[in-house]
DNA sequence: CGGGATCCTACTCGATACTG
DNA sequence: CAGTATCGAGTAGGATCCCG
């Protein structure tokens, strides 16, 4: 990954820095930008859901990108992917501890989220007054 | 952990409407997935910044890209454009009270992110190995 | 110094059809 | 049921040049 510059050590003992350009931290926070993760992972977060039942509850989304969401997500460690070799399949996600762990996180981001909605809302068109 | 997928999308829905597809909270996480929104707000936190700080703190970033960053947060009423009418120019870009109080959600992310760093990267290598 | 204008690439996301 | 395959569109992001 890193391969020049004094930082290095630093890089690879301490916890990393966000600030740094080529730092993996950059990678989470990417994830969290993902247009469906945080849904996903928010939904989750009550308990092991199979594909149909994550899809239904995000809403519109097509299964590609929801399969890919998903394999992300599985490969991250974040999520597990259970497959019973049933007829019809079955196949079952849970998080898992690390997962788990994110939920605090992201649900303060997004309870801020929802709690700020009226005063950006306020913010947005006031500025689009001004600059009309 | 309790399994009731039955009613999962109602409980929510009670607490909010995130997983409605046309919420305005779904705005706000759009933004934080801003490629660079979160890192010019964690930047900002630490005092009132002028353009080019704020591109030197984030790194490789257009100016063009970064303009629409700070206009984004503006419009939202997270930070704040003060023009010194001076020369050369100077503007400053400042953290504004709702914008102060994103911070401690979005730290608490990247707190995480950073904190989970190698987990992630050693469950990436196993995933990848395995379906090699 | 702080952008605006312009052009371009890459990638995500979406819709649809099909299958073990 | 749980995907995969394919095609296509929209857009964030990047590179570069220039101006007040």
């Amino acid at each position: 990954m890193v391969t020049n510059g004094e930082h290095l050590a630093a890089k690879f003992f301490d916890r990393g820095d966000v600030f740094d350009p080529d730092c993996p931290t950059r990678l989470i926070l990417d994830r969290i930008g993902d247009k469906w993760t945080v849904l996903a992972l928010l939904l989750l977060s009550k308990g092991p859901l199979r594909f149909t039942e994550l899809r239904d509850g995000i809403g519109r989304v097509a299964p590609k990108v929801l399969t890919q969401t998903l394999r992300r997500l599985e490969r991250d460690g974040l999520i597990s992917r259970e497959v019973f070799a049933e007829v019809p399949p079955r196949v079952v996600y849970t998080l898992t501890p690390m997962g788990e762990s994110l939920i605090t996180p992201i649900r303060a981001v997004s309870d801020w989220a929802e709690e700020h909605v009226p005063a950006i809302s306020a913010a947005q068109n006031s500025y689009d007054l001004d600059n009309a």
